[in-house]
DNA sequence: TATAATATAAACAACT
DNA sequence: TAGTTGTTTATATTAT
């Protein structure tokens, strides 16, 4: 009955097609997770789509506006940085005529310099001052030049935030959609403002024109998240809670940091009503700066040990703020007061919980993504992979939650989704996946099973290996390189999430390959009955050419992914001698970890990693124990007897090993003990 | 095409 | 009696 009704489900299951929805399905719902994770940022997630609406849905007057308002910054963006170019060269060949005129530049009033730089041509800078005085010169002009941008953005912004507002008040009795939509659009124009500065300033940095000292470095620039770690989106959400709100009297601050961000700007800009939720208050360190250990920049851990979360190499490392403090104490004290509990921290703490939002929904972006291609490229099997990326990562990373649920229909054994290390010929099931070629000879099971350890936990994928593979490494992984029946069962399930459905059939089919091969071996001990393998009989299985001939390298280049090859050959040629991993670089600690035990129970073997290694040689067996066990297996009453003494089965003897059948094996394996 | 290996299904017996 | 364990047979698929 059981069979049966499980049969069905099998049956049911292998359907490709099924598959490929479960695939889908995950994507969806990799999507899905992604929205809702996004939901409590969503606003930002929503944003690009929001904005092009509102977008669609604003005047062209308004737009026409807008952009004839960004014009001018973004000319005199370009002006700029073309004219710090010109000074950057001028540095590095001082003989440069383009020296002159940044030398010269030094003289001119930065805005003018912006506006008309063709029109700057004292060059007599240059032939008067000295290298040196001219650097000099250069600094303080790149800093001044900064500052006025600042200024410059600044005031845009706070054009751009006070027709927000006047729209805000006049839009009033306007469909509330409408207004919100305009707003949107406010906000992705001052987004986009902010961006193109950050990423002028960026620019600056990487062409190593500005190489702000932190006094002389504005706000922005120091406070830009890592380029590489956040999406442009990022840094303008910080961006434009600190410098777009700057409401009059928040703008200039004492330290002339302009980047303090102003709470009412936070919250109606970069927080919407609907997508922040009212952060309470409780969220926020009270007067508690430490609290506050997630720093949006990672530099922050790159200080003193023991310092504050928040003051780093003598600055304050608020957002915003880069007040260089003596000591501790003196930060402490100027967090207190600079940064206690009130509506720009808390507003900035908001920022800070949506950059961490954003970066979350990236993340989850990303993983999609990641799904996505990891399903594309099983698609096509035949074409080359690119690499294999460490496979941990990679599975995790794809699977943000850790888990990839089973499809909720029984279907797909075998999902597109693939272990980035493992092999497409391995894997190549596309179907009912029968053949699973690749599991002896191609990818050693334990190489793969390392590599892949965590996706086979997680994702439902059908394992490209034989039963017989799965259950003789189950078995060799234990200590004891035995296990009862339900021992194995549990050892299926625990390391293939794909063996948690279907129970009977993998289970009758588990039962079926115990009893069918002779490798495998009862024998009954205290305990009942329980497993072992026979390596000896298991690589008799072994065709004689694969060993070490072109057929097996030629199987092996062709069914491996590249970036597996290497590591799996190795592993291959490894397994053949030694089934278990001896190449320790090759596991991921979790994988390593469970394999550990087959390395140190081997009496006799000295390193034995893997004790099973016997496989090529008859390794653990002493002859007697071996013939005893082939014994045991056709008269299991006796075998039991023997066995009695050590540990059940205990490790097998390694002392001699019998016949090395596959001497064509062991020639990977030179060491090894085999007789 | 033949063969081997494998997967799956199922029947059956023994045991708990 | 039901469930588990173990064996065996049959059939289909795939690769060599």
């Amino acid at each position: 009955m059981m069979v049966e009704s499980a049969s069905e489900t099998i049956r049911s299951a292998p359907s490709g097609q099924n598959g490929v929805g479960s695939i889908s399905g995950q994507a969806d719902g990799g999507g899905g997770g992604a929205g809702a994770a996004g939901a409590g940022g969503g606003g930002a997630g929503r944003d690009p789509a929001a904005g092009a609406d509102s977008n669609g849905e604003m005047s062209p007057a308004e737009l026409l506006h807008f952009q004839q308002q960004q014009a001018p910054v973004l000319q005199a963006l370009q002006v700029a940085r073309q004219l710090l170019l010109q000074q950057a060269s001028g540095l590095s060949s001082p003989g440069n005529n383009d020296s002159k005129q940044s030398a010269s530049a030094v003289q001119v009033p930065v805005s003018v310099a912006m506006m008309s730089p063709q029109m700057l041509t004292p060059q007599q800078m240059q032939q008067i001052l000295s290298p040196p005085q001219l650097q000099a010169l250069l600094q303080q002009q790149q800093a001044l030049m900064l500052q006025q941008l600042q200024e410059y953005y600044k005031k845009q912004q706070e054009q751009l935030h006070l027709q927000l507002l006047t729209q805000q008040q006049a839009g009033k009795q306007q469909p509330k959609e409408a207004l919100g939509n305009k707003q949107l659009a406010f906000q992705q124009q001052l987004l986009q403002m902010q961006q193109l500065q950050q990423q002028h300033l960026l620019n600056l940095q990487r062409q190593g024109l500005v190489s702000l000292q932190p006094s002389q470095a504005s706000g922005p620039l120091q406070t830009l998240p890592q380029a590489a770690v956040c999406p442009t989106d990022l840094p303008q959400l910080w961006k434009g809670e600190g410098a777009p709100g700057q409401p009059a009297e928040d703008s200039v601050k004492q330290e002339g940091l302009d980047l303090t961000g102003s709470a009412t700007t936070a919250t109606s800009f970069a927080a919407p009503p609907k997508v922040s939720p009212p952060l309470s208050h409780h969220t926020l360190p009270n007067g508690q700066p430490t609290v506050l250990t997630p720093r949006r920049d990672s530099s922050s851990h790159e200080e003193t040990p023991g310092s504050h979360p928040l003051y780093g190499h003598g600055e304050c490392k608020w957002p915003g703020c880069e007040t260089l403090c003596e000591d501790l104490g003196q930060f402490i004290k100027h967090l207190n007061t600079e940064h206690a509990l009130d509506d720009r921290s808390t507003a900035q703490c908001r920022v800070q919980m949506q950059v961490v939002q954003q970066l979350e929904i990236q993340l989850a972006k990303e993983s999609e993504r990641l799904q996505a291609m990891m399903a594309h490229l099983h698609m096509r099997p035949s074409e080359p992979k690119p690499f294999s990326q460490p496979v941990t990562v990679s599975a995790a990373d794809s699977f943000p939650d850790g888990l990839v649920h089973p499809p909720t229909s029984a279907a797909a054994p075998v999902t597109p989704l693939r272990p980035p290390g493992l092999s497409s010929a391995s894997l190549h099931s596309g179907g009912p996946a029968r053949r699973r070629s690749s599991d002896k000879f191609c990818s050693p099971i334990s190489s793969e099973l390392a590599q892949n350890h965590e996706f086979y936990k997680n994702a439902d994928v059908r394992p490209p290996f034989t039963y017989a593979s799965l259950i003789r490494q189950a078995i060799l992984e234990t200590p004891d390189r035995q296990l009862t029946l339900n021992e194995i069962y549990n050892w299926f399930t625990r390391m293939f999430a794909y063996f948690r459905r279907n129970t009977a059939t993998w289970k009758n089919a588990v039962r079926h390959n115990l009893s069918l091969h002779k490798c495998f071996v009862r024998v009954e001990n205290v305990k009942g009955a329980v497993w072992t393998v026979d390596e000896r009989e298991y690589q008799k299985r072994r065709p004689p050419k694969m060993t070490g001939s072109p057929t097996l390298v030629k199987n092996m280049i062709s069914g491996l992914s590249y970036g597996a090859l290497n590591a799996s050959y190795q592993a291959a040629l490894a397994e053949s001698s030694f089934p278990l991993l001896n190449s320790p670089g090759m596991l991921n600690p979790g994988s390593a970890s469970s394999l550990l035990p087959l390395s140190h129970d081997e009496v006799g073997a000295p390193v034995e990693p893997l004790p099973s290694n016997g496989s090529s040689s008859p390794p653990r067996l002493s002859p007697s124990q071996y013939s005893h066990q082939v014994q045991v297996k056709e008269e299991p009453a006796e075998a039991e007897e023997d066995r009695r003494p050590g540990p059940p089965l205990g490790p097998p003897n390694p002392s001699t090993a019998g016949p090395p059948e596959d001497r064509d094996l062991e020639e990977e394996l030179p060491g090894e003990e085999l007789s």
